[in-house]
DNA sequence: ATGAAAGCGCTAACAA
DNA sequence: TTGTTAGCGCTTTCAT
């Protein structure tokens, strides 16, 4: 069908090593470079990337696997990340396990079979779904958002801690004392880094710690509704919630609404994450926000650089050994943006 | 690093054909069957897709092309179409080119050195990216959501034209008379068809089309907000809007609140995409719905069929010059949630 | 700077 | 059913 490099080699007359030279910056006379030109150019040669993976044994290709592609937090890290790796040449596999434990292993394996060079991974359990054997292969992992103790990899974490315990930090500024959270299920990473932020927060401030004020939502919007209508009904005293991730949030403001409360004069609330939610309701929400765009750049960074230093080993065998495995743990900042969602009590501290 | 066929075949002492064509699925006796399973455990054997795919000419991967992966509806078609594709064994590759033609032909092109076995795209201009490469050489493309003149291959797209006049329909029902629009840009296929709708209902029902009650919101947050605060400046005796996309939804909820307008009081609203959103909002949204999970699969259906077609063709020859290009064209229904955003008017017609 | 030739891991004739 | 062999399109020594 397409051209191939031999095709190119007979029609200039040249041979295979060095048309290949050529595709690959290598030098070339000027009188061969501009025949070999010519020839791609007629015979519309495209370079057989499989081709090339087979014989290099790399295949350019990054493997991502998250939880949930629908979720808008985990969507514009993707994008930027996608976008930042193809720049650099290589494409991505994205697998979408659902956050189901039994999908993301089958996605490891997938993504295994076709070789690619590195995986960008935010696990979904707690067990390893098999990245060992990608590490075994001298195969970079980069983790995203969620740490996890059996794997020796570089991550990318927020501080969720300290983001939870300044959103409290917040309400307890505004004189609130009686703080409720809707926490996410306790079996993922960044819920329980929130929740602790949130205990801290109201331990240093020596403001009430009750089992009541804090309902578990599971990280869906349905499970925000229910936590945020749980809360409410058994604590008819809090006067402000904290909510720890998007969906939450939106279930949450669904369910307020239902029940006609107002905010934030009967309650103050802050949200998590996706600022255009936060705009758009009424009142504009005050939420905690989260350095997507520098997420996946240091992702995208941190695996590009190991897979560079991988390539450049072959080269000089010498250093085979001392290759330490050096891991990385980045932690970012996250932000806040203002909204009215929040009402100074009438005591501020 | 990992075992090859070549090591399961002297390990077992059998011949590298048998080995493959246990692999395939093909007929082998018991007794090496065993031994085969043996030494593939033994030895860690993992089929290399890349080797597979260069010689098989197939490299059992999907390229999709979309203009936003940070778009809930893009998004939800992505997760599901991923996994649909996965489950048949196709890895998909997701080249999200920001909604920029030129972005969008280096994701084609990169996308055919990648040597894909088809794509499924939602083009972003007017102009062919280079799609014809892949029909050339054989390959199907599914097209989603927009339909491109100069290129013949199947869509799966969504009756917008109707979707528009069904939700104007309404409002008119409701009884209102002056009812604007917030469309999307001229040059995006589904922009034009729900102006369509707009304008066909107003036609059908005599009720006032005027200039002014339309405005171009780009499909983008700030230009729904920009359109809606437009509109309401301009159109004094406007009772109601419809908006024509879920960003511009967002922006124009913004806008309504910074306005203070009173919703459906002084306004009726209905918006477009993400259920979600439209509960959240306060009051709850009547919205215009579309069937992504259906678009999904009808995209990977369509895609995987005309796959399977290529490969027997392959294998009896006889019907290579038969091979008809029928193209299909799947038009599907749009849905409608109710809210309460939408008032009765005085006079009911 | 260029050419010849070997081989990456697999599939697919063709023989046996 | 199984073994032998020849490539798929590329990169990479090793000569020249």
């Amino acid at each position: 069908m397409g051209a191939t490099m031999k095709d190119i080699a007979k029609r200039t007359g040249l041979g295979l090593a060095t048309i290949s030279s050529y595709l690959n910056g290598g030098n070339v006379r000027e009188k061969n470079r501009i025949k070999i030109e010519e020839a791609i150019r007629e015979l519309h040669f495209e370079v057989n990337e499989v081709a090339r993976g087979l014989k290099t044994n790399r295949t350019k290709t990054i493997g991502i696997v998250i939880p949930e592609l629908n979720n808008i937090f985990f969507a514009e890290i993707i994008t930027e990340a996608e976008d930042i790796l193809r720049s650099h040449g290589y494409a991505t596999m994205i697998c979408d396990c659902r956050s189901d434990t039994e999908r993301e292993k089958e996605a490891v394996d997938f993504l295994y079979h076709r070789r690619v060079d590195g995986l960008i991974v935010m696990p979904t359990g707690t067990s390893d779904p098999g990245f060992q054997k990608f590490i075994r292969a001298g195969k970079p992992i980069v983790m995203i958002d969620r740490k996890m103790k059996d794997v020796c990899c570089d991550c990318i974490l927020v501080d969720n801690e300290g983001a939870a315990e300044d959103a409290v930090n917040r309400l307890v500024r505004a004189g609130h004392r009686k703080i409720g959270m809707i926490a996410g299920p306790e079996d993922v990473y960044t819920a329980r880094e929130r929740q602790r932020g949130y205990e801290k927060a109201l331990r240093e401030n020596n403001a009430v710690y009750e089992e009541g004020l804090m309902a578990r939502g599971n990280y869906t919007i349905a499970g925000g509704a229910k936590a945020m209508r749980q809360l409410w009904e058994n604590n008819p005293d809090m006067t402000a919630v904290f909510i720890s991730n998007y969906e939450m949030t939106v279930g949450a403001m669904m369910e307020i609404n239902d029940l006609g409360i107002r905010v934030p004069d009967e309650l103050s609330v802050i949200g998590f994450d996706n600022v255009d939610f936060a705009k758009a309701s009424v009142p504009r929400l005050s939420i905690v926000t989260q350095p997507t765009a520098q997420i996946a750049q240091e992702a995208a960074d941190t695996l590009i650089e190991k897979l560079q230093e991988r390539d450049s080993a072959v080269n000089q065998k010498e250093d085979g050994q001392d290759r330490e495995k050096t891991t990385v743990t980045v932690t970012l900042k996250t932000g806040f943006v203002e909204g009215c969602s929040v009402k100074a009590s009438e005591k501020v501290s």
